[in-house]
DNA sequence: ACTTCCATGTAAGCGGTTACATGATTAG
DNA sequence: CTAATCATGTAACCGCTTACATGGAAGT
């Protein structure tokens, strides 16, 4: 349950409302742990049943503030270094794979084609979010870590699909 | 719903029933579209309403042998061709990485250091796997350009941690 | 006034996981 | 005879998505 975990790591800098860590989730988090309005809402109401949030202060239309609780930043901590991250790799893209005979050749090789592009347009995108992230706060500083990462993956996955495009060709002699 | 175009693409080689399907999803497909028995058994009854699929064969222990229509294999050719793969990119690895400083900094560096092993010993098992996949089946041919994704993929995230785990040393002076 | 943004909530449905449940056939 | 393997199914639950629903406050 790891929007849980999502929310008392945003929260852990500060408190904020609903809508304040929608946004947090669409512009620092998205790439690596989307959220949705509906799911965000519930879930609060939830941590804030269970003691790990508390609703620190209402404003102006209805807006409801919370704050991290003791037991809320522990179970935080905890998460962070005893529990090991689950890596369920489903992927849709590598998926077809497995079967791209039952296409044409031609159509095989125009698909990983299609990856590699795919894979540099990320490539780009992620290269200049990287660049507008400049900030010296929490977020921006890991965050820019994660930004790595994702240039790293989108460049092995271009390689990669550029690599296989070349296989297949070289195969179809 | 990758599931049922992952049965095609494996029906799409000849018939089989719902527990030959099971072990090839989890001798073949596992790293890439993982399916429970549970799953497996409701979908596969699900395709042959829709028409995707029809029970060909009946053998001992109630065992159905389905084999893949006219109709499943343009739905798989068109999955295959016609629509984009969805990248969700939900990482829990990543995702505390943004809430690194909540945790002390030996803490930080030990999980970095933790996910690079954890890349390492990856890529030794999908190149032990690469190496016992010797045939020339389909499913053999096509999982050696998905297992060099895998190697791919570890390596980039075993050099992405080790290059983190370094920047926070740095950073800490 | 009108539009945009702020702000929170509910409900239906889907795909996946875990656990429960049953029984036939084959190999040692 | 007994264990392993073959074989299929159901039910509860959980997290996520999509869509619906409502209304207050601020800017132009």
């Amino acid at each position: 349950m790891s929007l849980r975990h999502a929310v008392l790591g945003l929260l852990s800098s500060g408190p904020a409302s609903g809508y304040d860590l929608l946004k947090q989730f669409e512009v620092a988090l998205s790439n690596v742990w989307p959220a949705t309005q509906s799911q965000l809402y519930a879930e609060l109401n939830r941590m804030a049943d269970a003691g790990l949030l508390r609703a620190a202060a209402e404003g102006p239309r209805g807006r409801k503030e919370y704050a991290i609780t003791d037991e809320g930043l522990t179970e935080l901590r905890r998460w962070m270094t005893e529990e090991e991250p689950v890596r369920v790799n489903r992927s849709d893209m590598l998926l077809r794979v497995f079967f791209l005979d039952v296409v044409s050749p031609a159509e095989a090789v125009a698909y990983l084609h299609r990856q590699a592009e795919y894979a540099a347009g990320r490539y780009e995108g992620l290269a200049e979010l990287k660049a507008n992230v400049t900030g010296t706060d929490r977020l921006s500083v890991y965050g820019r870590l994660a930004a790595e990462w994702g240039l790293r993956y989108s460049a092995a996955t271009r390689e990669w699909a550029e690599w296989a495009e070349a296989e297949l060709k070289a195969a179809r002699g």
